[in-house]
DNA sequence: CATGAATGAGGTTTCATTCAT
DNA sequence: AATGAATGAAACCTCATTCAT
């Protein structure tokens, strides 16, 4: 019985840390954070509530954890539309793919409003997002202003904003909301 | 040692209920209800906890009563709204109304958007809120209509959610959402 | 408007007494002693809280009131059995009259065995009903004594207690319990 | 440091369960179910309040683990008396039996009586004792039966009743209540 | 005597976290 | 790294009783 080795351990314990991450994200997602007990991580992912505290040193962090996780797993959509200037297409693209996202990973996303609006944890959501969101509207900016709109700026939050109720409506309705329509019409009026 | 006069006992039951109301708002939005203990809102409202209960039976209670409480102070606002049909100039006072009465209640759609994506009350939030969304989406879905537009239907449900998405983002971020202007080009963009 | 009499307030009173003591009986009967909240009794007499306490000073109080009230009205059968001795006759009429006495108030007895076992109250109950019992023991003890039974006091104690077993499953298990074929036997057993 | 094996684990449970039970069991028989807080239960079993509710659910639970527990021990009494065909001699053993439970067993039938009148779990009571119970009913009909009783059904009943009546006279009155004498008595007359 | 608002202690239960092993 | 027993603070809620009028 030879003892694992480095390697081996870190693997085990990289594959653990997913199980941690993907159950408390979908409880999160289900049961709000505080409405999750820590317990039912534990439970959900087969790890004793005690070794939970080995890998995330308190339930903050663990969100945390999932939150920065997730946006890993994100980050080739977002780097490919770092692009410095969008032309119509690439537009009509980033719409698109950012509703793409959404649909592929709606725990996540339902995860991510239901933070939106609650101030215990907003210090960590703000530090966390606002770059990408930052950065997105920068971009858009640019874009209307190469248009000639009057308010660039504006629009830009204008469009943003559409983007957050969109998705909000159509994690919270499911699929009574005609998310292809909408978001047609939003391409239609925004392009 | 007569007793209180019935007069006198609504008054007294009045104004608490008032001043607890008025509390648990101001918690419930700012920590969430979930997050709000029940001495905070006693404190706050300088009653003990014990007597809170003689008023709402329960915290849930008291959360409907909350959102209850509010949806009849707007009541005119709602009332005058429900005409039924709107020219571009009723429109153009709807969308801009709608601002107002946010701007004037933060407090309540902070705690609206809360609730939102909190599954935990959603059946009650959806009790109380259902039927004056769905009259609205109608309403618009006329409006579009009889502008020829080629989906109303989308268009409306899209217009519904931008406001969704801007009122909470002018929520979240508070004056450094430029509200007024970001409404000028909703408007443009969708009389 | 002339005030109303001593004697007008005598009788508003006792018939307040009244209905708190039999809402109050009930109530103990059905819920238990603990189980029962002063609210509850007081809704069901139609009498405010505070005023509860007027007429009785706590709710052990009150207890001690129902219990007492409950054997006035049984004194009269109480006293025709309170003959010194006891003709066979005289005990089947004893015992079936014991039986009729639970027939025709229920509740009260029920409440009587539900606070039997309970050690809360128990000196309370001790109080009240122990010299009834050592009384109507001693009567039987006497009856056994002239028929030549060689332990009276065991066979008394042992009817006695075969009254309280018989009328403890009649109040517990309703009309399935053939009450008075038991009791048929059981005079046949101890007459 | 290795974790606890499971078989410490097993019994710190196992160990601490008794001491639960036991307290439970002491305090319920003492101060009835309703009337024993669990911190009483936490104190006297020296747990945190906490940790009670790791070993059971509920008040509730505990209360059936309480009268599970103490039925499991007198597994062997019960399935010995379980023959299907008493002699005289099989009768009286079981009687007296049934009494030496009781003497050896006091707290846990002062619970069951105790319990006997509380509509608030009669449900759980009943299902627990009424198979038991119902058997014992079935065993002496027959006994009576075959010695030619003209209402054995009557007489069984009786006669559970009268065991009934005895043993809560015996449990609330303790050594004043002369037992044996009255077993005596009972065994005379229902042999 | 009458009202019901008010209190405050105490009830059951939950849960993030720590600890012994 | 792993276990799950243990803690204790704090959550929601109830209720006998008192108090102002």
């Amino acid at each position: 019985m030879s003892p694992r080795t480095n390697k081996q351990n870190a693997e085990i314990r990289q594959k653990m840390e997913q199980r941690i991450l993907d159950s408390a994200l979908s409880l999160f997602a289900e049961s709000s954070f505080i409405g999750t007990p820590m317990s039912a991580i534990a439970n959900k992912s087969c790890v004793s509530k005690g070794n939970l505290y080995n890998y995330f040193k308190s339930k903050k962090d663990l969100l945390k954890g999932v939150l920065l996780h997730g946006l890993d797993q994100f980050s080739e959509y977002f780097d490919s539309s770092s692009a410095s200037l969008l032309t119509e297409k690439d537009f009509e693209v980033s719409v698109r793919g950012n509703f793409e996202l959404i649909e592929n990973n709606k725990v996540y996303w339902k995860l991510y409003y239901n933070l939106f609006a609650q101030s215990e944890v907003q210090k960590m959501f703000t530090e966390i997002f606002a770059p990408f969101l930052d950065q997105y509207i920068q971009l858009l900016e640019s874009y209307y202003t190469n248009k000639g709109d009057k308010n660039p700026k504006a629009t830009a939050l204008l469009l943003v904003s559409a983007l957050d109720g969109i998705s909000l409506g159509y994690l919270m309705m499911g699929d009574e909301y005609p998310l292809d329509e909408v978001v047609d019409q939003l391409i239609i009026k925004f392009k």
